[in-house]
DNA sequence: AATGAATGAGTGTTCATTCAT
DNA sequence: AATGAATGAACACTCATTCAT
């Protein structure tokens, strides 16, 4: 993936009227902020990424107000990529349950582990540039299992959270690592989950798949109350 | 799970004359740590473990020196668990695949999202009594997964990291979320998961099977080098 | 000097009916602190004191109040031992002006620059017991200077706070460093200093003599003014 | 003494091009801290020199690491007074040991005890421009008591640490107690140590004199030894 | 527009002092 | 009486955000 494969979407959609390095210093912060959150994750000083694109500080916040405005852009910016390569795998790839793996691994490899932002309390749920985006992403995502499963190679019980989410559970960079520590791993695993996928299904799964909103809500629902476990029985 | 079960083993290690109020202290604040590291992360303010656990804050710097010290101990105390799961499961299920099931949603109860911290960089990787209790952890996954490999039912090609990691991420809390929020999905997904596994395999899995021990060391290697996707191409 | 010289003669002052243990308690606190005050400032953690007394924080609050309260006893007992040297080497010594040198070493070997303490803010100058410990050794001084005075060994324009000041500083262990490393030099400069001091005189002396007591009042009149120079211009 | 020279020589080592109220605040804050250190110590709280200066914390630690980065700062600059006032005085003065007696006392006003921070742990023995400076102040007063020995009015068996050192205890500020307590006082016995210093000698010198690099290497030498009396008996 | 600098709120940690055994 | 433990108030240092050049 290249700098401007990251940034390139949503820059364009910014005002016209831009000094020419204005607009360069927007991409290199994006750019910078992206690499960063995946290496050193969400809570890197800011003052890190500016030095890393090469400009001061105050010229980050004059380009983002604040970090979850950075973080909503590169969020983003990694959708609007994946979105472009669902639309382009699904035309090209003749069998369908193919199609859904190469996806699959298609968003490993664009390191959608950054998606995980996606839920984070620092995104504003209902921003409609964001919801635009999830739900066209989604969309893709559905049409790769509708035709998986028209193909008979699916199992039936699968939603579009079933892929979305271990996906995005699988490329997380483990915890003081950079995101390359899991990559060759996430692949082989999301193989697996890949293989629990097929026709004919080899067990009941338990609960339901679920979109990405519906996360996001039970994540809201849930934060302020105590921790319990499925069970009910509160945590230790 | 009672906080005798997290806390337990750990507590008993420590020397015998204690005090019952400091070593009601000690429990205390090891289970406030292990539910906020879970429900927030590693980074919590040590006042508000201190504040949960209905101790000063200085209470908490008298048992654990540092952060790491408390990760450690919270650490230990689930692997340490893990491992009594295992064994009980081992001991009392005929069946080794549905042994092998039982155990990794055991694990997923058991939080076990929260071992990922093993691999962070809080935490020594030379520390015995943390070697110590992870080969006993990883000894319990591979006789589980040995006796699964042996009847049959356990497609061939699968290590003790392609059931550890997997079970690691998919329980891991989503970022800004608590731990319920993923709890019922991660059962979901790893039933998925758990279907891959079965014999006969439905695909040639790319990489091989890792230890924990070898993701640290590959992290360790990655990570004052750049960061590159597995292509070799930098990432943006 | 022994532990016994330091702590003895104020131990004996207490009341008569006291456990055995807690008197030996007593000196030993009263000596660790001694010798932690010299080796690393007024400054030491008090359980630091207690541990090198080897007894609990707890027990070293029983006999003192405070820190202050144990600087007290360390100053009454350094300040002790010295009028009682001064005592022997005038009852010995027949050359006055030797008297008065021989007093001034030995006051550098009981390591007299923890009576610098004596100046701190730390002590109560109103206390009667100190000013009468401080008095009596002043007395001492000064029945050497007008010895050694009537003698014509010693220059007329001197006064006890002109000896008694140069000691203290000349024997003051440097910041950060043990007691020991100024030591060897103290009384060497010391010597020079004593040289400076007989007669006949080589200068007109600057200023006028003064008492302990004269330079605490002075500190005092000065401690909340904004510092200056003599000149007047303030400093920097 | 003005605050440019306190501040000047080091500041004028900084990099060109500084924004006019960066520079501005070194300066306060170097002076704040050259007259908080005077007064109360080395310990006092950074914040506190930082609200004397009338800055902000943060801008304390934008402009000097940690308290050793300013005590280093604030003790270069002394030491280069120091040199400077050396060289002014020797080219002037004719007489040899008047041209010793003025410097020893314009470096008492210089409040040179600060430099007996030189001896603190807190710097680093090894910094090549510490070093500079502390070598550089040595040659001016070596070069001094050359010419004062020359000229026979110095007693012969004087080095350079028989005259830094005690200037440097002589006018340290009195624990708990602000610099210019001591001041007045500093100035008579420095006197009265001068004509110690003048030939001819009026007794034999115990020890050798030492250079502040060997009273630095000797506290290093004995740091973690037991501390001991010169004759070798345990203290206490 | 870009930026270096300023800043206050927050966090980890220490320590004098008090409490409970 | 002795003591291990508890505690809150300090202090060093960091960082997001704002200000001035």
């Amino acid at each position: 993936m290249t700098d401007t494969a990251v940034a390139g979407p949503v820059v364009q959609q910014r005002l016209p009227r831009q000094r020419a390095d204005a607009s360069r210093n927007y991409e290199r912060i994006v750019t910078a902020a992206a690499q960063l959150f995946l290496e050193r994750g969400a809570d890197v000083p800011l003052d890190e990424i500016a030095q890393r694109a090469g400009v001061g500080n105050a010229t980050l916040y004059r380009h983002f107000a604040n970090r979850n405005e950075l973080i909503r852009v590169v969020v983003l910016s990694l959708m609007s990529c994946l979105s472009a390569q669902a639309e382009q795998i699904g035309a090209t790839e003749p069998d369908a349950f193919e199609a859904l793996r190469r996806f699959a691994h298609a968003s490993a490899d664009l390191l959608i582990g950054g998606l995980c932002a996606v839920f984070s309390d620092r995104l504003d749920l209902a921003d409609p540039e964001l919801c635009e985006a999830r739900e066209q992403m989604e969309d893709a995502f559905e049409l790769m299992l509708r035709r998986a499963r028209e193909s008979g190679q699916l199992r039936p019980d699968i939603g579009v959270g079933d892929l979305i989410v271990p996906i995005v559970q699988l490329t997380r960079p483990l915890p003081g690592t950079a995101q390359a520590t899991v990559e060759p791993y996430a692949h082989r695993h999301l193989e697996l989950l890949l293989d629990g996928l097929r026709a004919p299904q080899r067990s009941v799964l338990p609960g339901s798949a679920a979109t990405l909103a519906d996360l996001r809500l039970s994540a809201h629902r849930l934060n302020d109350e105590p921790c319990t476990t499925p069970n009910g029985k509160p945590v230790h």
